[in-house]
DNA sequence: ATAAAATATTTCAAGCTTAAAGTTTCATAT
DNA sequence: ATATGAAACTTTAAGCTTGAAATATTTTAT
């Protein structure tokens, strides 16, 4: 799956293989240098800067399945993620009158503010880590990701 | 990290960023979705396939430094791993007679029948899944991410 | 009104993942 | 020869992740 700098075996099809190579291997070599950089800065992860960068975006608050289904995770990983998030100050569970299944999950205010400032600091390191891609090719980069995802994804 | 339809605000270096969330939504889900396929079709893991895609292509075996290197995962982990290919019968640990702190693992040749048939799914799955992409769309893309690549990584 | 089905979430077991600490073996310098 | 350090690997603790089962609540059908 990460198969790296050894050549894919030329043929048909395989120039979406080696694209698929060559993608996967890009994200994880980012995520791992968020990953360390979120850790030794703001001694958090990935997972949870995610969470918090969902619910930034929602002041309103989301429900654990909007978060799921945001995220691309499952159900129960988000409940353990909120529960720590939740128990570090920085996220509440409210209550909800009409629906007592649900609760709605919001960035507190300490939470808000803290993640202002690692959303600035990761803006700053994306721009960092993709340094070499031009702006240009970043938005045709863009592009192409938006354009090949509408063929299968969200097919359920 | 995986902010998803909403839009990243405009303003500079926010088109990496957006490529940047672009990218790690594309991996995530093309990653779930093949989770999914080798657990339905093979009982496997993406983790597993991983080690066995890495060791079909050296014959001659690898070191566990060298699959951590190689799959950009931690050295625990991938002790891990092996022993569980261990006990499957897909892989073995040989001793080495030179240095008694390595081991060389290779494949059995139950477990390279067993890639085998594993890795022309695979590659069926990802022409699938990448199918709305162009040949010539994904060479273009490689060629883009293999570069930028070189702007940061391996600085160690 | 009541049963059945659907929805939202949590819990659970198994496995993946990392960073850090520990073990064994090898290489190097006295 | 012996100590010192380096290298390869494993172990450990904490957290992430999934799919499946369990719980609670709401909705739908009778």
């Amino acid at each position: 799956m990460v198969a790296g700098p050894l050549p894919v075996p030329s043929g048909p099809g395989k120039d979406r293989l080696r694209l698929w190579i060559r993608l996967l291997r890009a994200s994880r070599t980012i995520e791992a240098e968020l990953r360390e950089r979120l850790k030794k800065d703001f001694d958090t992860t990935l997972p949870r800067f995610d969470v918090m960068a969902a619910l930034y975006r929602a002041p309103e608050g989301m429900l654990m399945s909007d978060l799921s289904r945001f995220l691309l995770v499952s159900n129960g990983n988000v409940t353990g993620i909120v529960d720590r998030l939740v128990s570090e100050g920085v996220v509440a569970r409210a209550r909800r009158n009409g629906d007592r299944r649900t609760s709605m999950v919001r960035l507190t205010d300490e939470g808000s503010k803290s993640f202002a400032a690692m959303a600035a600091a990761h803006e700053g390191w994306i721009g960092e880590l993709l340094g070499k891609v031009s702006e240009e090719d970043a938005r045709r980069l863009t592009g192409m990701l938006t354009s090949f995802r509408s063929n299968w994804e969200g097919r359920e």
